[in-house]
DNA sequence: AAATATTTTGCAAGTTTTTGAAAGAAAATA
DNA sequence: TATTTTCTTTCAAAAACTTGCAAAATATTT
């Protein structure tokens, strides 16, 4: 049906690939050769893929999305990045001492550093996350859960409910999350709900610490929920610009990765 | 059956172990040989999975784990008396209609009652049971959980903080479970801060409907947590003593079994 | 139709990631 | 305690990725 000899439009291209991907993985190398087309725009195609959510780029090739829902659901959204995050994890690990009280918020950077919490004896872990309480039911620590509306997308609670718990109790430290952040406009989220919530915590809380990857840095989302004043140390990976942590410091903000 | 002379990426052979383990355990070198890769790199894609929540590693292989992990304790006392339970289930059921503010309590019998929530529409339910919110975090009806401390034995949220929500809410119909039931001595639970839970939300609720299977009619737990005056309903099943029916009766609380 | 601008493609240099091997540390077993 | 097995860390080679650039293809203008 398609004049064979002309060469193929990118767009064309991009859905053979979608279609030879099928359901599961393919290789770089395998999908050039199948369409007679160099690596390099191959790549190219894949790259176009990914920002148009269709496709998740891995090293050797790409994988197809399964369901492009709007928002990415949670299990696949902390597949993501899932190495930086657990690095992440790790510094933030660093920051907590035996006998603390320490607030845990909702997102998947702030749910690996959970899974480490075995290593610190005799915490009071307060979270809105289920996920986060998922993990840590087992655990020895005193957890206590936030009340509030179930927010499904991010399995958290939030709303004005959440106030009763939050302002009866004293927060050491807490481990924030966000979906973006950028020093203009300090911490912002999808969710008003979400962001009550956040913005509550944080004035509760002694010392607090935001659990940054750099896929959101210069990022921002709906609604701000909390500024860069709130903050006093942001932890993120080593793919975080120059720029922006000396903009933070100046704010008296210390930055590690 | 699949293509053995192509490289796998790390995220195939990732899939290809989870599917490997199924839900047993797996060593190092199995694992290696049937993906025909080396041994360290067997180890970085299970680092990478326990990363991931996905597996769990231990000294010479890793396990499966999947969410929601539930506790061998608890999944046995839920299959225990499971008709009943679900008979019981049933018949709360046909107390609640579209548009209500329900409460669920804990336990194995009201969990069967969540299950069959989606037969109704636009429900606003509240509840201290973390294995109630996770068989009711994909419903299409508005959720809202009680914090409070965790009571790991019970999976739910209790003690003085749950008042701060509870106040603040007005619901319909409350369904209890109970650890025991006399006539005498009304409902008892083993701990103090469930109690003290219970009774906060039954002073809350408009009607109070206690939900037992006849193993717990009789006994007598550590903590008195409500007594006869508190309870509108008591459903149950077709075992309960014919004399309690009409000691029940004689209080004005309605029998249904 | 010719000339020019724009986009796309392939190539190559330099960088990063992945992989397997080996040595020392830790854990299990006897 | 001694011994074996397994784990972690480190290293080097190989594979894959990114970026910049020039050629080719396509689109636009004259």
């Amino acid at each position: 049906m398609s004049q064979c000899k002309r060469k193929l439009l990118s767009a064309e291209r991009e859905r053979l690939i979608l279609n030879a991907l099928g359901s599961s993985v393919g290789t770089i190398a395998d999908l050039s050769i199948r369409l007679k087309v160099s690596e390099a725009t191959v790549r190219r195609d894949l790259q176009s893929l990914e920002i148009q959510g269709k496709v998740r780029r891995v090293h050797g090739g790409a994988i197809r999305v399964q369901f492009p829902r709007t928002e990415p659901i949670f299990t696949e959204k902390a597949a993501f990045h899932a190495a930086e995050k657990d690095q992440i994890a790790r510094l933030a690990l660093e920051f907590i001492d035996d006998d603390d009280s320490i607030y845990l918020d909702g997102g998947s950077t702030v749910l690996a550093l959970a899974r480490k919490l075995d290593q610190r004896k005799n915490l009071t872990i307060v979270t809105n996350s289920l996920m986060a309480a998922a993990e840590l039911m087992e655990s020895s620590h005193r957890l206590i859960l936030l009340g509030g509306e179930f927010r499904a997308l991010s399995r958290t609670l939030v709303g004005p409910l959440t106030e009763r718990i939050v302002n009866s109790l004293h927060l050491d430290k807490a481990f924030m999350g966000t979906i973006g952040f950028t020093v203009e406009n300090g911490i912002s989220t999808t969710d008003p709900g979400e962001a009550y919530t956040k913005e509550l915590v944080m004035q509760r809380a002694g010392k607090v610490l935001l659990l940054v990857d750099s896929s959101k840095i210069g990022v921002s989302s709906f609604v701000v929920s909390g500024s860069i004043k709130d903050i006093d140390v942001v932890i993120s990976d080593h793919h975080i610009p120059e720029q922006i942590v000396k903009k933070l410091n100046r704010q008296h903000v210390e930055v590690i990765f």
